[in-house]
DNA sequence: TACATGAGTTGACACTGTCTACAAAACTAC
DNA sequence: GTAGTTTTGTAGACAGTGTCAACTCATGTA
């Protein structure tokens, strides 16, 4: 290998997200014995995760994350047919990390206080990670018809809010209904998406509102989803209707 | 110049998009008189546009649009610094038609209807343009700091909804409150960005729900919206609540 | 020990945005 | 009308990109 030991791999980045710290040492050096064979698969995924996070999917450069590793601008080529592929391996597991994100709050006996933590959870999500969520629902995905992987955690996702609203129905009494749970599920995806992505919008940024009236509509269109779910007790009733019709 | 007299400005797309139909013709192959000297840079946000609604923003190069046009490599540089300020010029209009979509409905004496025709308008305007939608909303946008003018159709259309949050609110009788104006605004936005968002996402695709439950999703989501702001009717309680607390 | 395979290397190609230098056309001043 | 200036378009270069092909070399297997 033409006697370049400089930083093969960049420990950094790959002890950083490769390797669990508790995970197995290998060698900065390659020695005698010892041939540093790093997965350069992995290491490639987490530089290329790095940049994402940091600059956004569309400077992500394959030439750039080879740089970063030390190896040649062709080794990446070795672990993934192109660009694309790469790309989709970072979406999937960021559509997992996602599920799983939405998953983690403990399940409690209350389903309305479950709604509110999964809420807060995907909200927590987003916001602590903007150009991750970005990069799942920002709509610029490779083609999934050649990506099949990809979108499992998507599904996955889905299934948390399934489950979610099943139980919700099931505890009102109501008789399973697979149509009204899908119908609700996308409900709540689709009302927490639009707050996420108002809170971190360059559009909603040059109106110069107030933080009180950008936190306020967060927490008002939060509870409303809460209402509509029959989670949450009606506090925010927005422009009273002379007359509610019922 | 050299001789070279193809199809330089490429009729089609200044046909298209740069005149109105109605407009002076210019002729195809410069004649003595007529220098045919048409607005080059106009034509370069056409042709950019086009690609941009064809093929995304990804895929946009200041190159193609050059060739296309049938001119040097260079030619759009006389009259953009940089491909962000092409890129921040075809944005910028994109809002300014958005705002205009918004604001196309005849304003009625029923501000019930005007509302549910506005959120229809949106919703058109977001399902017929998917590619121009996702532009502006996607939040691949160049610097804001640095291109002042592309986000004043955002605030455009930001005043079209506070218009009508106002007519509501005055309507019901209720004392002007910018600050609630300003919350059920960013309600109805957010709102609207979640369905619109969701209905055009790979990752709602790849779980093969009927259209009948994504139909019914945006049907019931957008007449939620409605009865948070108390303009229509609680036809679609969800889940219901075995005792509303109030 | 021969050979096949996998992994990394180098070098090319076409493409991109952008810089510089140049040429021609258009406008302005006399 | 002619001289000079400004505007507009061109040509060539440079560094960057994704990707293909050909090469080396260490490894595992027959």
């Amino acid at each position: 290998m033409r006697g370049r030991v400089e930083d093969k791999y960049n420990a950094h980045a790959v002890c950083r997200a490769v390797f669990k710290p508790e995970a197995v040492p290998f060698p900065m050096t390659p020695g005698p014995d010892q041939p540093a064979r790093v997965d350069l698969r992995e290491a490639c995924i987490a530089e290329a995760t790095a940049i994402i996070e940091l600059r956004g999917i569309e400077s992500l450069s394959l030439r750039e994350v080879a740089r970063r590793l030390g190896v040649s601008h062709q080794a990446p080529y070795r672990h993934f047919p192109s660009r694309d592929h790469v790309l989709a391996e970072v979406i999937r597991r960021s559509f997992a990390e996602f599920a799983a994100a939405l998953n983690a709050p403990p399940r409690t006996d209350n389903v309305g206080a479950d709604a509110l933590a999964m809420g807060m959870a995907y909200v927590q999500f987003a916001l602590s990670r903007p150009l991750q969520y970005r990069l799942i629902f920002g709509g610029a995905l490779p083609d999934p018809e050649r990506h099949g992987e990809m979108l499992n955690g998507a599904r996955a996702a889905f299934g948390v809010l399934q489950n979610l609203l099943t139980r919700i129905f099931t505890e009102r009494g109501q008789p399973f209904d697979q149509e009204a749970v899908n119908r609700e599920a996308l409900f709540i995806w689709s009302s927490l998406h639009g707050i996420v992505s108002l809170m971190r919008s360059d559009a909603l940024d040059t109106l110069e509102l107030s933080p009180d009236t950008r936190n306020g509509f967060a927490m008002i269109a939060l509870q409303r989803v809460g209402v509509a779910l029959g989670v949450a007790p009606s506090l925010t009733p927005g422009p009273q209707a002379k007359e509610t019709e019922r």
